[in-house]
DNA sequence: TAGATACGTCAATATGGCTGCCCCATCTTC
DNA sequence: GAAGATGGGGCAGCCATATTGACGTATCTA
């Protein structure tokens, strides 16, 4: 039990620190790799829908999208069905530049996943889908359709 | 690849958040819960060594000890071999709190044990076990050693 | 037209990190 | 015994990221 709450803490942590570096050339946090991760992984997401996957305030989250806004990696455009609504994409640089720390992140999991094989993966996954209240877990099955 | 990523980032906040509410109640943080938990899992650990662990600064972790210290849930002894040394331990009441917060880990994580079965729980491990960069390892596996 | 919704924004506040610098006590080594 | 290394404490100041609550505007829906 404690071993996986150990695990899971130097697990997560040590991953996130494998993009700080790259983050910080460019003056930016893990709360906008976290924005630019999603908007990625979703193009067109709307305002509401990524706070509830960070699950943060409008504010804390505004001032991101301004940062990120600033330094033209992310551009919004009217909802098409609903004019209030923005429109979440990355600009042909977010694109880059989000590729690129999806990369370091991408070689640290691949080396892990390697070093404990196919059918350990999946029990990775199975654990931490359990781990996420049942109110979340549409939205990140909703996430993970399209992968 | 992804669906790593995603998961990671939800199973950790999700179960993080778990604790939150009865840390408030006392008016600590997260820090506070992670020190907390660190000298739980290993009395008598200095000052240092807890610091390798957390991997954040003297002045960070200083602040966190002193908040401990006041509200009488950790306490300290000079070390036996080196007085220089701070050996770190929680009080009765510490013990107390710490084993309260736990609990609320530990039902998240039983559940989500539960529902991924034995075999899916030593694959998490293993692949969390290969995100540990080297040279953590050594201190991860010191802690484990008298689970 | 009235109300709900999507988003933006102000001000104030808390938490948890950081750097750089300097201090003391104690241990180790020459 | 003196010099230096080590364990720990502390100051000042900074930054990133989060919070609450209230209010404003545009747009959609009934």
């Amino acid at each position: 039990m404690r071993r996986g709450v150990e695990l899971l803490f130097f697990g997560y942590t040590r991953l996130t620190r494998a993009i700080d570096d790259g983050l910080a050339e460019h003056g930016l946090g893990r709360a906008h790799h976290r924005a630019l991760y999603f908007i990625a992984r979703q193009p067109d997401l709307t305002i509401s829908e990524l706070l509830k996957i960070l699950a943060i305030t409008k504010q804390s989250l505004g001032r991101v999208l301004t940062d990120l806004a600033e330094k033209a990696l992310v551009e919004t455009r009217p909802g098409v069905v609903d004019r209030r609504q923005k429109l979440l994409r990355l600009t042909a640089e977010g694109v880059r530049f989000e590729a690129q720390l999806f990369d370091a992140l991408r070689t640290s999991l691949a080396s892990a996943y390697a070093a404990a094989g196919q059918e350990s993966v999946t029990g990775f996954w199975r654990v931490l889908e359990g781990l996420i209240p049942a109110e979340d877990k549409a939205m990140v099955i909703a996430l993970q359709k399209d992968i």
